[in-house]
DNA sequence: AATCCACGGGAAGTGCCGGAAT
DNA sequence: ATTCCGGCACTTCCCGTGGATT
């Protein structure tokens, strides 16, 4: 825009990225070790080994926050579990269902029968057109006539509308749909109350094991940020931006995810700037970016009047930077001051609880019950689990 | 073919109230 | 004794559907 050259509208060359998509976030790294996740590896192979003998593999379920690799090692492990068997003499198939995408039950079995069938069958899976029960038939024939066993990785289990499809696959054993082929169960969740919204006997059935993904620390986010240093050029990143960007990212949540968006970012904010060198100062911008970005999504598709309930308790954690949690008729007082200033009619008391409980859900906020001592009544009291500055921001520039 | 309308289902929201917690 | 949580029944509003009418 000011430089002597400003003639040139575009730039003929990439300063700053050599290889940018080992940045983009569909990226899968498929040669190198996965940083940090040993454990949880040799935990998930452990549940899935019986497959190998032509057993039926555990049903497990795997929690843990956004970033934490859940995807990346089931996916890993059950494409080793493939070829291992394949050794062993054993023919194992894998299906992956991202559930935010395939949210119904037909959406989901439409799915796996496509990615189990092959050419070679006779079996043809419409994309629709055809009954909820007739994949169901197609899809038990599929795996009969193909598979020894077949382990179906339902991702993002709590964005499915309902249970139906669980209820399917937990009972397709005895309830005498498979015969030879066995069926293993990996369901992903990011939310840890998603068990307690599951119907019983699903739930005995599919959570046969647990595991927990904890967040990754600086140094496991620093080894997993060098290993795509490759995207940038020779001599752009200095020396201190990568465990810079890794302390970063560990102090907020230990999102891989989003450790990779802010070296991203940093790289793009120096391309604006036609910067030779991605410097800290880029860091802390993109980590700023990256985290709006993050809050962003997570209240996407909330209503106004959640919004409006956040908001009152970020305003309340910013007037009390010493006090945390607040009791929900604290909340509601600044909750209708809110409204006031939206000049928009207040939500009742009831609605208002209701709608802090979903946020609690999605992990926004965290509630906890409190009782006053003798004679002083019983409470929920709320505390923000995201920067109340961030909140703030997002929430009043939306407007 | 375009318009209209009745209908059902689901989400949002309210009020009531028994009961948990100490 | 006190606060307020959370289940329940109920209302209101919106939207897609599908058949009837023009």
């Amino acid at each position: 825009m000011s430089d002597a050259d400003s003639d040139e509208l575009f730039s003929r060359e990439d300063l700053i990225f050599a290889k940018k998509e080992l940045l983009e976030i569909n990226h899968l790294p498929t040669h190198g070790r996965i940083v940090g996740r040993d454990d949880e590896i040799s935990a998930l192979a452990n549940a899935l080994n019986p497959a190998l003998f032509n057993q039926s593999p555990s049903n497990v379920l795997l929690y843990g926050k956004t970033g934490t690799g859940k995807s990346l090692c089931a996916k890993h492990v059950s494409r080793r579990l493939v070829d291992e068997a394949d050794e062993e003499g054993v023919t194992v198939g894998v299906a992956y269902v991202d559930c935010a995408q395939d949210s119904t039950e037909t959406q989901a079995v439409q799915t796996i029968a496509s990615t189990t069938n092959t050419p070679d069958t006779d079996i043809s899976i419409p994309d629709k057109g055809i009954s909820t029960s007739t994949y169901y038939k197609r899809l038990w024939r599929i795996l009969d006539d193909l598979y020894d066993v077949v382990v179906i990785i339902l991702d993002e289990i709590d964005k499915l509308e309902n249970d139906d499809i669980l209820m399917q696959l937990s009972r397709a054993g005895e309830a005498g749909k498979l015969h030879n082929c066995k069926l293993g169960v990996i369901g992903i969740s990011n939310k840890i109350k998603y068990k307690d919204r599951m119907d019983e006997r699903v739930k005995s059935s599919l959570c046969e094991r647990e595991f927990v993904f904890p967040p990754y620390d600086a140094n496991q986010l620093r080894a997993i940020m060098e290993a795509r240093s490759d995207a940038f050029k020779q001599g752009v990143l200095e020396p201190g931006t990568i465990p810079l960007a890794a302390a970063q990212a560990a102090q907020e949540h230990g999102d891989a995810r989003k450790a990779i968006d802010i070296l991203r970012y940093a790289g793009e904010l120096a391309q604006a700037e036609n910067a030779e060198r991605v410097r800290e100062e880029y860091v802390k911008k993109a980590r700023e970016r990256a985290e709006n970005d993050r809050f962003r999504e997570l209240i996407r598709g909330a209503t106004p009047h959640s919004k409006y309930a956040l908001q009152a308790l970020a305003i309340l954690s910013l007037d009390n930077p010493d006090v945390d949690a607040f009791r929900t008729s604290r909340v509601y007082e600044v909750y209708e001051q809110v409204c006031r200033q939206m000049d928009s009619d207040p939500l009742s008391t009831r609605r208002v609880r209701d709608l802090l409980r979903e946020q609690a859900f999605l992990d926004v906020i965290e509630q906890a019950r409190q009782s006053g001592g003798s004679a002083e009544g019983s409470y929920t009291e709320h505390r923000l689990l995201e920067d109340p500055e961030v909140v703030k921001k997002v929430l009043v520039t939306e407007e």
